[in-house]
DNA sequence: GCCAACGTTGGC
DNA sequence: GCCAACGTTGGC
C-alpha cells in the first residue's frame, strides 16, 4: 500500500490509536476492487512512501478488518468526496491497518528493482496501482532486507 | 463502442 | 517542474 508521507506516512499510522487507521480514499477501481474482494484480515502489508526522497518501502502493517465501505466518500468535508458513492450503494470500500514495524532505513525503488528475485513486482511491473497484491516471497525478501540493522 | 482530450500518479 | 503511463470522461 502507497503513500505520500508528507499526506500520511508510516509515522502518522504508527502515532494513531492502536496503530491503526482507515485506509480511506481510494479512488481506483482496480486498487477497489482487492480493497473489497481480495485482502483480508491478517494479510500482510508493505507500506510504501511514494513522491519520497528515495521513495521506497518503509515498513510493514497488517490487516485488522476487511474491506466496508469507504463513508468518506459521501462525507463534502473528506478529502476525496465521490457522491456517486451512497451508503445504499457504496462504490468505494477501504480496509483498516495496523501498523506492525518500521524499517531501520527505507528500501528503495531502486534497491528494489536491482533484486533478480523482486523483478515480477507489480510495483515495479505497474507502478500507478495505490494498493496492489505483493507474494509472499516478495514479502520475506523485503522485510528481511528492511529488518537488518 | 471509439477515441480525443483531459486528469492523475509518481519517478526522476 | 517535466513527462510517461495510465485512467476517466464525454461527444459522436
Amino acid at each position: 500500500m502507497k503513500s505520500e508521507p508528507d499526506d500520511y506516512s508510516i509515522d502518522d499510522l504508527i502515532n494513531e490509536e492502536n496503530s491503526t487507521a482507515e485506509w480511506d480514499g481510494v479512488r481506483n477501481y482496480q486498487a477497489r476492487n482487492y480493497l473489497r474482494d481480495q485482502i483480508k484480515v491478517g494479510d500482510e502489508v508493505l507500506y510504501y512512501h511514494s513522491n519520497s526522497k528515495p521513495s521506497g518501502v518503509i515498513g510493514t502493517a497488517e490487516v485488522v478488518k476487511n474491506g466496508y465501505p469507504d463513508f468518506t466518500a459521501w462525507d463534502p468535508n473528506s478529502k476525496h468526496p465521490d457522491f456517486k458513492s451512497t451508503p445504499e450503494s457504496p462504490i468505494w470500500y477501504m480496509v483498516d491497518i495496523k501498523a506492525t514495524k518500521k524499517f531501520n532505513q527505507i528500501i528503495s525503488l531502486q534497491q528494489i528493482k536491482q533484486i533478480p528475485e523482486l523483478s515480477q513486482m507489480v510495483l515495479v511491473k505497474n507502478s500507478r496501482l495505490s494498493v496492489q497484491p505483493v507474494t509472499s516471497e516478495e514479502f520475506e525478501i523485503i522485510d528481511q532486507i528492511g529488518s537488518k540493522k
